[in-house]
DNA sequence: ACCTTGACCTTGG
DNA sequence: CCCAAGGCCAAGG
């Protein structure tokens, strides 16, 4: 498997449960661009909490949103009614501590 | 090598 | 809040 695959998910699977992160966070994290994020999870997602990482709008492409509602609820993540998506304000997890659980706190400035 | 396709992002109306 | 435009860029045909 390729070397930014590897970090890519093992951001994602660092990101802790109940918080959420944007692809251009993980891509920032990891040294890559927010679509090869985005194309890496689209093949190797699978076996990661995929539901943890969203677009700058809190939400994911159409297909995915029934079981990303499902997951958020799961773990404490609550969506308004009236919202399309995850509010970032709120559940954005904190670059430091998610640096520094992904063992990748050397890619931090 | 060229063209199309996306699990994207930011900015401006 | 929604939409469009421009930038982005690897993968697959």
């Amino acid at each position: 498997m390729h070397e930014m695959t590897e970090m890519v998910c093992q951001a994602v699977r660092a990101i802790p449960p109940g918080r959420v992160a944007t692809y251009g966070d993980v891509a920032e994290l990891v040294g890559c661009t927010a679509r090869q994020v985005g194309r890496i999870l689209a093949i190797h997602g699978a076996d990661t909490p995929w539901w943890r990482v969203v677009n700058a709008s809190g939400r994911l492409p159409p297909h995915l949103m029934p079981e990303a509602r499902r997951r958020w609820a799961a773990e404490g993540i609550n969506v308004e009614q009236d919202a399309a998506g995850v509010p970032l304000r709120r559940y954005r997890a904190e670059p430091k501590p998610w640096a520094d659980r992904a063992g990748l706190a050397d890619e931090y400035d």
